[in-house]
DNA sequence: CCATCCATCGAATAAAATTCGTCCGGGAGC
DNA sequence: GCTCCCGGACGAATTTTATTCGATGGATGG
């Protein structure tokens, strides 16, 4: 696994910013005949760079026009707790994305919902009858906006 | 812009899972002609349903390990400064995702940082020194999953 | 200086994407 | 009930792309 060039980031940043391009055009893009370009993709996927590729979907489109993020603070912060609860918020279909902190709030959980009924039913059937949750606290997700990591950094 | 039938979610789910599966494969998955396929990948596409294709990267094979979440309070909730500072936010480079909230945390932020200096420097350059911002609480990430929507609901 | 290694290239082959004319089935209007 | 119309699906033909593989050349280390 050694370290990554400069084409191997801008690979890294154009497939970030489309992971359907095709090669042929990868390859022109970072100057690279296609077999060259092709052979760094495989080694990137491989060593683990790339993890995956994901269509990136609207959720209004889907009927999920509610997000909420909700933290979430454990009664007892054994380990055992902690890895289980931990799945069962990945677990959840609503969820997006769990993030497991230091501080106070031990996980802050994204969730899409289709109304506010349906976040009230899961907030309590997933989350607050828990018997390892002492106490959630539930915000609502105005706007939301993701991009993807600093590729050009750290070379 | 219809609703989604049965094909167009398992496209849908296919794809969010895979973004690279190739045509045929996706065709051959939800049961219709290629091009029957193609025409609807592309539809989903002009309608907004797909927004993007994205790989996703490992950000430690970046130099960055570690991430962070900031909660951001403003000092003046006008319209003018939340949203140049929500811009602000996005436009980092450090920027992974960003909430804009509802509630006493106006925005919530995610960071990917190379090391405890990288995010020292981060939190005081590009959040405390702003004038809108009157307090942030830096909380460190331990682990983030990502998972997608939950394309099957609400049909 | 020579041998070696690794990444690149480019041509050949295999596979896939894309286009387009046609067909089928459901619904609206007569 | 019948016919026209429309949208989606099909599949063959064509174009484009992916993938393989042997050869080349520069850099590295002995």
């Amino acid at each position: 696994m050694s370290s990554l060039d400069r084409i191997d980031r801008e690979i890294l940043e154009a497939l970030q910013n489309n992971a359907r391009l095709s090669n042929k055009e990868l390859a022109a893009k970072v100057g690279l005949a296609p077999s060259s370009c092709l052979a760094r993709v495989k080694r990137l996927e491989t060593d683990g760079v790339i993890r995956s590729y994901r269509a990136d979907l609207d959720a209004r489109s889907l009927g999920l026009g509610l997000q909420a993020l909700i933290a979430v603070q454990l009664r007892l912060h054994v380990g055992e707790a902690f890895g289980s609860i931990g799945d069962h918020l990945r677990s959840l279909p609503e969820t997006v994305a769990v993030y497991c902190l230091g501080g106070t709030t031990d996980f802050l959980v994204h969730v899409v919902c289709r109304d506010t009924e349906h976040l009230r039913v899961l907030t309590i059937e997933s989350f607050t009858s828990r018997p390892e949750v002492s106490r959630i606290e539930t915000s609502l997700v105005f706007s939301f906006a993701r991009s993807g990591l600093p590729v050009d950094r750290g070379a």
